[in-house]
DNA sequence: CCTGAAACCTGTCTGC
DNA sequence: TGCAGACAGGTTTCAG
């Protein structure tokens, strides 16, 4: 389901507490229940047992499109991949979620609920995240990714410019929905090749890149189908699901064709190869 | 190194 | 109403 806008929006809930979700620094685990094996990536459960009582929750962040839970001496990491969601409750509450895959529990009650009814999602805990996030490309918002920089990365690769910016080790947080969003705002074909994009082309895509990740993260994130809530930004799309439907620039019907067997959403008009 | 296909899963929607 | 098939916000692995 998710990407960095929707993660995103998990890890400040999480981290500060909203209507509905309460914040999870400063909480000390009891434990743990895992209910589909597979959810649990590493390390083995009874290893679990062993690490996760006492340690506190230090800080909620997030690299790419994980999700982190820094605790005192271990890190727990969450990939929601496609159907995903985080929710908090308090132990014996009734909850209304039918594919509950891991929870972690704390000591005063409360619990941080791992809902995935595709079972795709993964969490793991580890001494040292680096072992988990090591292959993750650069944080498209982070100031450090200059134009040049971006630039250069694509000059090193020829690969459809789409494919690209949905590998992780080549930018980490871009998904299906905010690559064609960036890839239309810029005015890129998603089957130009990432070597022939030249240096201006590239700094647009850039700043196409962090506009679309900025303006879905303020609306947090967006809600297409029953997988995930409480997002607004599916109101601002200009391409994605809206095959069809005329371009907010120029009015063309927008197109839906595959790339690289994703779905892709392209005015043909805006984004010419 | 690059591409496409398949696998991992369940739920929803469309068309016959 | 029932049912087959397509499709879904992701990632990994394997064959060519």
């Amino acid at each position: 389901m998710p990407e960095l806008p929707e993660v995103e929006t998990f890890t400040r809930n999480l981290r500060e507490g909203t209507a509905g979700c309460f914040a999870l620094p400063g909480r000390i685990v009891r434990g743990y229940r895992l209910h589909w094996r597979k959810t649990l990536a590493s390390p083995e459960p009874q290893q679990l047992d062993e690490w996760l009582p006492g340690q506190k929750v230090v800080a909620v962040k997030r690299r790419g499109k994980f999700l982190m839970l820094e605790l005192t001496a271990y890190t727990m990491l969450f990939h929601l991949r496609m159907s995903g969601d985080l929710v908090t409750a308090v132990l014996g509450d009734d909850v209304a979620f039918k594919h509950i895959r891991f929870e972690l529990i704390f000591k005063d009650g409360s619990r941080l609920i791992f809902n995935d009814p595709r079972k795709f999602g993964r969490v793991w805990v580890t001494p040292d995240p680096g072992e988990v996030l090591s292959r993750l490309g650069p944080e498209p918002l982070d100031a450090s990714l200059t134009p040049a920089e971006f630039y250069s990365r694509l000059q090193g690769r020829k690969r459809v410019i789409k494919s690209l910016l949905l590998d992780q080790g080549f930018i980490a947080g871009l998904g299906n929905i905010y690559t064609d969003e960036a890839l239309h705002l810029a005015g890129i074909h998603p089957q130009t090749s990432s070597h022939s994009i030249k240096a201006r082309a590239a700094g647009c895509l850039l700043e196409a890149i962090r506009m679309v990740l900025s303006e879905g993260i303020a609306r947090n994130g967006a809600s297409i189908d029953w997988v995930y809530r409480g997002g607004e930004y599916q109101n601002n799309f200009r391409v994605y699901g809206r095959q069809g439907m005329p371009c907010p620039v120029c009015g063309t019907h927008i197109q839906r064709m595959l790339v690289g067997q994703r779905g892709t959403h392209i005015c043909p008009q805006c984004q010419k190869k």
